[in-house]
DNA sequence: CTCATGGTTCGTTTATGATCGAACTATGAA
DNA sequence: TTCATAGTTCGATCATAAACGAACCATGAG
């Protein structure tokens, strides 16, 4: 009847609770199977076919075959993109599904939020940053500033790269564990890599968590104190 | 049950046809009366009125009484982002509501696409640039170069400014109508802005549709071509 | 081969929510 | 005041799609 691309097809997608809590987990990067997104939502694993069925028809999620399981992940980066967008808004207004943050303390000190660091981390990371004018934060418009261009070059960072991503160079993306902002946008996810590079931190295989080795927390600390 | 923000409440919330179209007609920046909104629907009066009462609930519209008319609009930018994100994602996945494009002349040559440019203009726009080396496109991801850089600055346009902001700055979105690539990001809402201040073009006020004059498009093809 | 496990398909039940008619309130015009 | 238009609220109807039990296919292990 109108034009435009049919935004409410998507919208109904996403607007499922089962699916959400299969997309959401997704989110983590990883590969999960149909039984385990069947868990994580909260259905049986019938249910779970059906939905990861119409995800997988309309290309939002990407299925791989492997043995008798089938592994399922995003179709790729801008499905993540706008779900990240969508759980800001839902964030910012306030509509979390629970109150209660992620219990395992591990999650809850430092987590990767898709593909940046969230949790108590990120939060510290955040607010020295902001706290030191490296970051302005002026209403939700996140932008860096000459001396924190400069930290950043100085960690090993190729700002000129980033900044003809496609994607926002900063962006604050609130937590839902804190319930404060931390650094997101592809400032966000070098930082994070840079960390890995520099053996600060490591992933969790099983879980979202990042884990800090002692070196690595304790140098953090210094640099974004 | 699981941690994170509630992406499943706005999912449906924009999941419903009739939303849908509300906000896509919102999303050519007007304020729109909640009739106007229910004829773009499709839909009686009542059943627009409590579509956009749960909308309003939520803070996704947001309404603005002036005498007997109610007057709806986006409720900020974050909104408009996430619907320009699902929307592109559709596009690319070629879920268009119908196949015919808009009728009217008029928008199909050059019309708003949010805030930027699109439309027959904006596709020109955009090849133009790549074809002379101001843009790259590599897989959807657009960067400026170089020569594209000073062309850019020389047109009027503080590129600085633009790079500190939240949003991408370059953006390659897909044009329904035209199936075409055009210019997105916050270069491209600079560069129409730049044609009004010409005086180049002109925004219709009763659709989305911008109108270039003679000498405005003529120059238009020039710089561009 | 048999058995166990991972996933799919089918059919039925059930609940949610979109829709609209009818009756209502509110603003403005004559 | 009366009339007209804009919008809301309520209630009843109806359709869609989520959920699951049961039966099915596919892969791998013994």
């Amino acid at each position: 009847m109108k034009e435009g691309p049919d935004i409410a097809l998507i919208g109904s997608l996403i607007g499922d609770p089962a699916r959400a809590n299969m997309l959401t987990a997704l989110m983590s990067g990883k590969a999960l199977t149909a039984t385990e997104l069947a868990t994580e939502a909260g259905v049986t694993i019938q249910t779970a076919s059906s939905h990861l069925k119409k995800l997988e028809a309309v290309n939002i999620v990407q299925p791989q075959k492997q043995g008798r399981h089938k592994y399922f992940t995003l179709a790729d980066e801008e499905v993540g993109s706008v779900l990240e967008a969508m759980m800001g808004l839902a964030a910012r207004r306030g509509l979390v599904r629970t109150r209660t943050g992620p219990k395992d303390p591990a999650l809850r000190k430092a987590r990767t939020c898709y593909d940046h660091l969230a949790g108590e981390m990120g939060v510290f990371l955040y607010d020295g940053l902001v706290a030191n004018g490296h970051l302005t934060d002026t209403s939700g418009e996140v932008s860096i500033t000459q001396t924190g261009q400069r930290l950043v070059s100085e960690f090993g960072i190729n700002l000129a790269s980033l900044n003809s991503s496609n994607r926002p160079l900063c962006k604050s993306c609130l937590d839902w564990s804190a319930r404060r902002s931390h650094l997101g946008g592809s400032l966000g996810v070098a930082l994070l890599s840079r960390f890995h590079e520099l053996g600060w931190a490591r992933r969790d295989k099983a879980s979202r968590a990042v884990i800090f080795s002692e070196n690595g927390e304790r140098s953090f600390r210094e640099v974004f104190a």
